[in-house]
DNA sequence: ACAAAAGTGTTCAACTTACACCCATGG
DNA sequence: CCATGGGTGTAAGTTGAACACTTTTGT
């Protein structure tokens, strides 16, 4: 006669368990376009897929270390800085086995982070967030549309794109990011207002060179 | 002579797995103070601290599903809104065995949901949200920080206290809400005039007695 | 009738939005 | 020299903050 299972959710050494991976949208920012890096594994299901770099979490690493780790893996990619997005738990996610995930958004400069081929990546690419393959790997594209939300309420308030820039940038170029990220056009002369506001951004006294006008190349202040 | 570990992420049948649970930040108001709901356990590790309501996910069910069934087994809630608030990976965070945990907050009104003890439960209480135990089960103390934390947050954009409240309440009655989910006090008149542009508020009709200067009651537009 | 709490408007400052022309540079 | 894109200011509307007295009800 089957036990009857007591409703005691403590967790026991034979509590149920699965594996946990993090997968990591890294946004960029090329040919005035927000990018989303995208890989093609040559191992493992969905062979055949795009999917978000991601891994398992091991025995002794904290899903922050993992999601390190899973990205210099796949992509070469350091000292990159994370945060949390969600969690994914549905059962049937993963083909191969019970695994849930958490998302993880990171914000870097395609110009430092070339892409190279590492093992078992078949393809590595940049794709425009509002251009993402059709067929995704798992629940992907979820994951990349709620991501791209994080990221849209983030810039609202704290100030967060510095990584998507060059060291040294011209305002419409941080104009046009902002643009691309909350998806609508911002009044030239009312951006500029708000980010002198801010007092974030140093003027080099440079001018960049190749664009009529003459824009001046700003950096972020601090280090 | 050991294999070397390919640095291979993909999720394998025999990728490390450990438990998850979920622990869920209830928020209650009473005594015209914002509560937190904790409870001691008769079983498991940390029988003598104050935990919040938490359990292992099993095999079939969503974590959102697992919060729900174990509120429900510690506590007799039913049917309550939750939200994922964030996820500790931390690997010594459980001293049975790798636990993570994925935190969710949810609102309710104390009147409908009276305390009951329930089955492995010791002991269950309402605690001051600004005077929680000195000494709490595992990451706790810090889950409720950052709960809070995000119940602040949400305050601001979107307006999600209607389940602290019984169906009617006056306005001094929310403001008292917001000021004690703030932390801060607020001016009467300003938050009416908030509160009345919001367009979300009925009034009743009817006045609350017992109470010098007869206050309105007011409840929740729709349904 | 007195005490306690509810209810009510206005002013000022800060911020947001809309809007048009001149200047610098590249071709 | 002309086309392209960069740079600049102001006025109107909206929002947020500060502030005191009258009305209602309980005791």
């Amino acid at each position: 006669m089957k036990k009857k299972q007591l409703h005691n959710f403590q967790v026991r050494p034979d509590s149920f368990e699965c594996s946990v991976t993090a997968d990591i949208a890294v946004f960029g920012y090329l040919d005035n376009k927000l990018k989303i890096l995208l890989t093609k594994r040559s191992v493992g299901g969905y062979t055949n897929h795009w999917m978000l770099p991601g891994g398992a979490m091991e025995k002794e690493e904290t899903l922050e270390g993992c999601a390190n780790k899973v990205l210099f893996s796949l992509t070469g990619f350091r000292e990159i800085h994370f945060e949390q997005v969600k969690v994914y738990t549905s059962p049937d996610r993963h083909p191969l086995k019970r695994v849930i995930t958490v998302s993880y958004y990171a914000l870097v400069q395609p110009e430092n982070h070339p892409l190279t081929l590492k093992s078992n990546v078949e393809e590595i690419s940049w794709f425009d967030i509002d251009n993402i393959p059709e067929k995704m790997g798992f629940d992907h594209r979820q994951i990349i549309h709620d991501a791209h939300n994080f990221l849209k309420n983030n810039l609202k308030d704290r100030l967060i794109v510095g990584k998507l820039l060059p060291e040294k940038f011209t305002l419409p170029e941080l104009q046009n990011l902002y643009e691309n990220i909350l998806g609508l056009q911002l009044d030239k002369r009312n951006f500029r207002k708000r980010i002198f506001q801010m007092d974030i951004l140093l003027n080099t006294g440079e001018k960049k060179s190749g664009i009529k006008g003459g824009p001046f190349l700003y950096r972020y202040k601090n280090q």
